[in-house]
DNA sequence: CCAGACTGGCTAACGCCGTTAGCCACCCCC
DNA sequence: GGGGGTGGCTAACGGCGTTAGCCAGTCTGG
């Protein structure tokens, strides 16, 4: 585990913790027993932690949703579970735009491949499954549904919809 | 007018040309021919600016989806068009928690109130007919749609599976 | 007509933020 | 045993949101 993971790792559990506004070079480098500046042999900038961040959402949904196997209902119900288990990273992840260029090669495949497979490998299908799924998990994050909905019945009128055949 | 409409409108305009970083308490008042402090007379905090851009937003895209009328596609279609002319208030809008305390009653409804009809009045069909505009939206102005996949066909597939009759 | 209050500006300052420059102790290898 | 890389440190800069306190103008009630 190099430096640098270390430094990741502190930043999820604050992140997680105590919210996005709880990640500062300065916090993180006293979680880590240093001061804030040293923080920058290990890390370029604050920006790149949170480039980091994204990475590991990725690679740990990815994880996450793989164990689901083809089924619609599954796939929904384990990205709804792990989006809901870490809901600040989720939302950090989601809320940067994605550089390609400071990810790992085939992280963004190999996150997407459970879903291509869920939507029978239409691509066009499974990006509108993987946007119905993320839309309802970040409405749901940001408070937008009414209070008392039950989104339960909506989680499953949107599959309904997705899983009846053309 | 009033004054704090004033400071909404020029927040509005610098974070739509200049992105969310150029908003900042300084550079408003700066806009405004005023010193930062002075702001405070007119706006609770920047919290508060927010607050009031993200109420901006609602009105804004309740009055440009309510045009569309009932029909699926042009719902839609509205909605798209809509956010891809404002993505940073888009994305500051739905970012931060709504705080329905905050906002001037009934916005919220006359905003949903298209999607719910066009939903056939069905709750659950509306909120997941949101979530999968949203989501389409939300990853489109996120980057994570791989460069070159035709948004247009996968708006289309996404609404085909809920135009088609249970 | 004038006194008082209210309005809306100002300067100074505080404590935080990310970040850079420059320094130095340690350790490993030749 | 000396040289360089590694990984800490302090000091500092500019920018941020925000508060305190001051004051000129205006408006209003007696």
């Amino acid at each position: 585990m190099s430096r640098r993971d270390e430094v990741l790792a502190v930043a999820e559990r604050l992140l997680e913790a105590e919210g996005p506004e709880a990640v500062t070079m300065r916090r993180l480098a006293a979680e880590l027993g240093m001061q804030a500046p040293s923080l920058y042999k290990h890390v370029r900038s604050k920006d790149d932690v949170e480039a980091g961040l994204q990475e590991r959402a990725l690679l740990q949904m990815g994880a996450a949703i793989s164990t689901a196997g083809p089924d619609l209902h599954a796939l929904a119900a384990a990205y709804r579970a792990w989006a809901t288990a870490h809901p600040r990273l989720y939302r950090l992840a989601t809320g940067r735009p994605l550089r390609r260029d400071a990810l790992s090669p085939g992280v963004e495949e190999s996150a997407a491949a459970p879903v291509v497979a869920a939507a029978g490998g239409d691509e066009h299908r499974a990006r509108a499954l993987w946007a119905l799924a993320h839309g309802l998990v970040d409405l749901e994050l940001a408070d937008r549904f009414p209070p008392g909905a039950d989104l339960d019945l909506t989680w499953r009128a949107a599959l309904e919809a997705f899983a009846r055949p053309a």
